[in-house]
DNA sequence: TAGGCCATCTGGTCCT
DNA sequence: AGGACCAGATGGCCTA
């Protein structure tokens, strides 16, 4: 049980050695990391500040986009330059903007929390730099599909 | 300085 | 009608 936890570490090094040589070349051979992972930017961090923004109302999380700030209800014209194309054009106010913009940033948020979590789901080496996103994807199958194997083999 | 990554805005489409 | 999801555009930040 050890023994062979030793050599699913052993080839799990191997695995992510292998994942950053084949799959990111440009990251890894170019010496050792600037940056130590000392202060990684972790997107809580990086998010901490417009999370409350986030849980404030649409007008101080919009508070960016002051040209969008208005009093009087402006509205927005879907497909404005291009009527012909549009079946059925919805028009929306300058507050149902905002509020659109609110949930979005809160839907890429909750993706962002996921991102997260399945970066601590697959190996890396410690001093290694945050994976990106698409780095993080591609570990995952990489990963996902070497568990299988192991599996299928013993 | 170029390229990669990310946050955000925006409009289109689908679904409830 | 309105929310969720998606993709394109844009601008900022960081690193080689």
């Amino acid at each position: 049980m050890e023994l062979q936890g030793r050599l699913v570490d052993s080839t799990l090094i191997h695995l992510v050695s292998d994942m950053n040589l084949l799959e990111f070349p440009q990251k890894c051979t170019l010496g050792p990391k600037q940056q130590v992972n000392e202060a990684p930017p972790s997107p809580n961090t990086l998010t901490a500040s417009w999370r409350t923004a986030l849980d404030n109302d649409a007008c101080s999380a919009d508070a960016r986009t002051e040209h969008l700030v208005v009093g009087a209800p402006r509205y927005y014209s879907r497909g404005a330059h291009d009527h012909s194309k549009s079946k059925r054009r919805r028009i929306i106010t300058v507050v149902q903007r905002q509020a659109a913009n609110v949930r979005e940033r809160k839907r890429m948020f909750s993706l962002n929390e996921a991102f997260d979590e399945l970066r601590t789901k697959v190996p890396t080496f410690a001093y290694e730099k945050r994976l990106s996103r698409i780095e993080t994807l591609r570990l995952a199958i990489v990963y996902i599909s070497f568990m299988m194997d192991l599996l299928e083999n013993t």
